[in-house]
DNA sequence: ATAATATTTAGATATTTATCTAAATGTATA
DNA sequence: TATACATTTAGATAAATATCTAAATATTAT
């Protein structure tokens, strides 16, 4: 649990919103570039970022990757916020 | 509900540990600067940082500032994680 | 095999960020 | 009032980041 590169991941507002447009069912990167305005480079960049963070999923489907939400590592999240709300907290995972 | 502030503090290890050393008790900024290896002009910018995010709220007292975690926000946070578990998203507020 | 499509990688640049030292501000006390 | 103490602000620098265009890789279809 090094939270660091998550959170990392998480600052940037192109890479949360991508997060919320994998919400319901797993995309394509030529979908999710389709949402933004910047070149697919750059949401390539981000997706990677995304993906060693842990927080999203890549699947090889012949010509298209799909990514999708890993709900794993945002639940880990939430218990960081929690022991802010009165849990436990090991300091050495910051 | 603009979370750019607020995710963007979170992303540095020292605000976060910052964070869950406010968890029990308010603290002074020397306090919080004694915690750490790096100089008190340093903590004060990440103090500055996480109050403008509204993640802490600073109080003078005398020749002090405390500071203490805003659960406000933190709860605010972790609404949005909320949306991705399921919940509704406005697009706008990301 | 060639062409077309999907995605990533490489290299470059401008901006942001974390940090330091030194100086400034504000408050209490001798 | 002068001194000490607590904190912030200013200015500088090195490292990290977001973005772009162009090139590379991989897969499907003609």
């Amino acid at each position: 649990m090094g939270f660091q590169l998550t959170f990392k991941a998480l600052s940037d507002p192109i890479r949360r919103e991508i997060l919320q447009l994998l919400r319901t069912s797993p995309l394509t990167a030529g979908e999710i570039t389709a949402h933004f305005s910047v070149s697919n480079a750059t949401i390539s960049h981000h997706l990677s970022i995304l993906k060693e963070a842990g927080l999203v999923l890549d699947e090889k489907q012949g010509k298209y990757i799909t990514y999708e939400l890993n709900m794993t590592v945002v639940d880990e999240i939430l218990g960081w916020f929690y022991t802010l709300k009165g849990g436990d907290f090991n300091e050495k995972d910051n």
